[in-house]
RNA sequence: GGAGAGAUGGCUGAGUGGUCGAAAGCGAUCGCCUGCUAAGCGAUUGUACGCCCUUCAAAGGUGUACCGCGGGUUCAAAUCCCGCUCUCUCCGCCA
């Protein structure tokens, strides 16, 4: 969420920026709740100073056994009277608080003005198209026809966008996963995390999932706990309500988890295969960050992502999201597309974000300058490091040879006992 | 699932209705002392939200809230009552 007070001080800047994302917010009527607020807690602040005070009296009073019955009986209005004013209170801070918790993270100045996707400029493009002398499959075909990959029994066990892997693709899948994870941890210096994968409300709330997006998670029936869409939800919330010291900054950490998301809003896209499913591995990367290096580490992350492609040999090409196409919670984002020649596409792979401030705020997740003995606000970032389904995809969909084998990447065989080839 | 104990500041831990934002100790920071280190002495040492001051901010001043969370009783709650959460111990069950 933004600051309360940055936000009262420079409502024009925040309106224009939100203008740029395509956002209609109603700012009237947040400084008007914001106006009332410190009216009333004023009013209520000095009732109660009132009242502290004169309660020393009655202390006084009584231990002298004098007679005190007056002022409890003033009190005892003004008692009444800040109640009231405390119901009052709590109700505007309700809605104002409703309030901030909508308004999305604002944009950082270098993240281009877009009114869609079609907008996202390229900032990079690593490798080329690999030429085949046949029409490239889609993955889903090719993990069909070698029995890797079962889409109908996904769907008998669960339902649509549930997949069963078998043999070859099963390994194939945890290969890829350790291989990321062993590359981040010992090349990239990452420490490795193993959080749950059901987290409460706070956690959500803390990231950004809620109360805006709770129609995309999976909630446990009866039980206040709520299936993770993605580690970054478990892993920032580590340190929630924390203040940690200086030295400890940056962190850095990679974590393995299943994902599960609720698709609403996405009937008919993607329905076949593993692009878009209620439940995929992904490998994240989580870091937390002083906020004058924040975007140098965004930067590095955004490298350390592209490192997986890079030495899987998948061509791909890196976008920044622009204005409208930027998440909620994200002041900038890059997303890497890897190249799917079966769909003849570029395909979101990663997305690497700098949060600055805003999840920081609303978990309250600070530091404590060493300097100064100052209390702040760090910032978080993540990026998937990658997902880890569509990298299977990739792999299918970019080592595949004519006969309908897959040649296994080099930098996968020693996860996969060695194995070169997957054949029918 | 059953029985019991507990949750206080960075940490340990005292506090059973008013003088408690909270003793004491540890730690940390600053200063003094000291040939150096240690010891010793002194001072400082939470967070949030308002208001005043200030061009803004910082600093400073001032007020309010916060002793796991939420409610209640009372003129007044860390302290009494109710509900919840979490932690620990024992029993049962269990990968």
């Amino acid at each position: 969420m933004l600051d309360i007070k940055y936000l009262r001080q420079n409502i024009d800047v925040v309106r224009k920026k939100m203008d740029e994302r395509g956002q209609k917010i109603d700012f009237d009527r947040f400084l008007e709740l914001d106006a009332k607020r410190r009216d009333i807690l004023q009013s209520v602040e000095t009732l109660r100073n009132e009242r502290n005070s004169v309660s020393k009296q009655v202390g006084e009073l009584k231990k002298q056994k004098a007679d005190a019955s007056a002022l409890i009986e003033k009190m005892g209005e003004v008692s009444s009277k800040i109640k009231e004013y405390d119901e009052s209170l709590r109700v505007i801070e309700e809605d104002l608080n409703a309030f901030v918790m909508i308004v999305p993270n604002m944009q950082h100045e270098s993240v281009p003005q877009g009114q869609g996707s079609e907008d996202n400029p390229v900032v990079r493009v690593w490798g080329e198209k690999p030429v085949f002398d046949f029409e490239p499959k889609q993955h889903f075909d090719l993990g069909e026809n070698l029995n890797i990959l079962d889409f109908a029994r996904g769907a008998k066990i669960a339902g649509a966008r549930f997949t069963v892997y078998r043999g070859a693709g099963a390994q194939l899948e945890r290969a890829i996963f350790n291989f990321m994870l062993d590359l981040h941890t010992e090349k990239h210096g990452y420490t490795e995390v193993l959080t749950p994968f059901m987290v409460n409300q706070e956690s959500m709330t803390g990231t950004g999932q809620l109360p805006k997006f709770k129609e995309d998670l999976f909630k446990i029936e009866g039980m206040e706990y709520y299936l993770i869409p993605t580690a970054e939800v478990p892993v920032t919330n580590i340190y929630r309500e924390e203040i940690l010291d200086e030295e400890m900054l940056p962190i850095h950490l990679v974590a393995f988890s299943p994902c599960f998301r609720a698709e609403a809003g996405s009937y008919g896209k993607d329905t076949r295969g593993l692009i878009r499913q209620h439940q995929f591995n992904k490998v994240e990367m989580v870091k937390f960050s002083k906020p004058e290096n924040s975007y140098d580490e965004l930067e590095a992350l955004t490298a350390d992502a592209e490192d997986v492609l890079k030495r899987l040999g998948i061509h791909y090409r890196t976008v920044c999201l622009c204005t409208a196409d930027l998440g909620f919670s994200s002041a900038k984002t890059y997303d890497l597309e890897a190249w799917l020649p079966g769909q003849n596409a570029y395909r979101e792979i990663s997305s690497c974000s700098n949060f600055e401030d805003f999840q920081a705020r609303r978990a309250s997740i600070r530091f404590r300058r060493k300097e100064s003995g100052k209390v702040e606000f760090l910032h978080t970032l993540n990026g998937s490091g990658l997902a880890v389904g569509r990298t299977v995809v990739a792999v299918l969909e970019n080592y595949q040879q004519a006969d309908g084998s897959i040649v296994i990447p080099e930098a996968l065989r020693p996860y996969m006992r060695g194995l070169e080839r997957i054949v029918p």
